[in-house]
DNA sequence: CCTTCTAACTTGTCGCTGACAAGATTGCCT
DNA sequence: AGGCAATCTTGTCAGCGACAAGTTAGAAGG
C-alpha cells in the first residue's frame, strides 16, 4: 500500500493539491508548472488533467479548498471567542499559515470563478467575516451594517497581502498578529 | 516617422510597457507573454529582450513605474487637501484606473524586488501615505505613528485587492470611491 | 564623403510547458 | 469469469522564455 504504484495511485488529486501548496510556497503561484506537480507525484505528465481537466481547473481546487479552510477557521474564532479582534487576527494567521491557498484564492484571473463549489466556498467563508462584525455595538455600526462589513475585511485583507507581498517596513516587526493587533485598535473604537 | 521602420523603433521600451499595460488589462498579469508584446508592437520576438533582459526585468520596470505613477498622486491629493481620507481615495482611485501596474506591483515573485530603481520609487510613494497620516490629530494616532499609518495603508490597499478582485458582494456597488468614503469613516473616528 | 563603431533589432534554436489524442492498466460490479 | 468505467501512460503539437549569432541603422570622427 506504501509502494509506488504504476497505476491506481489512490489519492492522487489529494496529493497534486499538497504538491501545489509545497510548489506555490517555494516559487509563487506564477512559477507553477503542472508538469512539476505530476513529477513531484511521481505520475506522468498527463496525469494531472485527468483529475482537474487543465491548469485552471487545478487553482480552481486549490482555491476552493482555500475558502473551506478560511471559513472554518473564522467561524470557529467567532464561536470561541465572539470577539470582531479575534475574526480579524484568525483571518490574518489563516493567510499567514496558508500563504499557498491564500495566494489563490483572491486571484480570479488564476482560474475559474464561477465554478459553483468554489462559489459555494466563498459565500460560505463570507459569513464569518460579516457575523463577527454582528457582534458590535449596534450605535458604532450604524444603520448599514455593509460598510462596516467591508472596512473590516478590508483592513485585514490588506494587512495580509501586505504582510505576505512583503511591502511592510520592518519596524513593524516578524509576529503579524502582533502587528494587527496594534493596528485593529483604530477601527470601531472611539 | 509615423511608418513602421525594419530597424530602430525608435521608443521600443515605452511601446512595450504600454502594450503590457493593455495586455495585462485583457487578461490578467499571468497570461503575459513576452512574444505577444513584440506582435503587438509589430518586432520579431527576441527584441523585448533586448530592452529588458527577460520577463521579470520588463514587470520590474513597470512597477518601478506604477510606484512613481502612485507616488506622484498620493502626494498630490496631500498638497491639494491636506486630508488623509483624500489620500485614501486617491490610492484606491490609482489602482482602478492604473489597475495593470497595481497588479504586478504588490506582486513581488513577479518582478526583481532588490532592483535599485524599483526600491527608491517604492519607498518615494510610501511617504504619501506615512504624510498622509501625519495630518491627523496627534490624539488620535497615539505616541508611536506606525500602527497608524499601517492601518491606514491596509484598509485602502485590502479595499482595492478586494474591489479589484471581485471579492466584494453587488451591493457596494460601481463607484469605488463613493464606497470607499462611507467604509474609511470607520477608522481614526471618535 | 567615407569609414568605423555601437546600439537596436532579427533569425535561429533549445528545452520546457499546457493541451489534446489515443492507448494501456486496474479494480469494481455482476 | 467477464465486462466496464475510472485511472493513468505514451506520444505529439504549438507557444513560450532564454540564449547565441548575425544584420542593420545611424552617429561620431576624419
Amino acid at each position: 500500500m506504501r509502494e509506488r504504484r504504476a497505476y491506481h495511485h489512490g489519492d492522487l488529486r489529494r496529493t497534486l493539491l499538497a504538491a501545489a501548496v509545497t510548489a506555490i510556497n517555494e516559487s509563487g503561484p506564477a512559477a507553477l508548472s503542472l508538469r512539476d506537480l505530476a513529477r513531484r507525484a511521481g505520475v506522468s505528465h498527463a496525469a494531472p488533467a485527468h483529475h482537474f481537466g487543465d491548469k485552471s481547473g487545478l487553482l480552481t481546487a486549490l482555491a476552493t479548498e482555500g475558502f473551506e479552510l478560511l471559513g472554518a477557521a473564522l467561524a470557529d474564532a467567532r464561536e470561541r471567542t465572539g470577539d470582531l479582534l479575534e475574526v480579524g487576527v484568525a483571518y490574518v494567521r489563516f493567510a499567514v499559515d496558508h500563504r499557498a491557498h491564500f495566494e489563490v484564492m483572491f486571484r480570479p484571473d488564476l482560474y475559474d470563478a464561477d465554478d459553483p463549489a468554489l462559489r459555494a466556498a466563498r459565500d460560505r467563508s463570507g459569513e464569518g467575516l460579516s457575523l463577527g462584525v454582528a457582534t458590535l455595538p449596534a450605535d458604532r455600526v450604524g444603520g448599514d451594517a455593509l460598510p462596516a462589513q467591508i472596512a473590516a475585511w478590508s483592513i485585514v485583507h490588506g494587512f495580509a497581502t501586505l504582510w505576505l507581498g512583503g511591502a511592510l517596513p520592518p519596524e513593524v516587526g516578524t509576529d503579524p498578529e502582533t502587528a494587527v493587533r496594534a493596528m485593529a485598535r483604530f477601527l470601531f473604537t472611539p
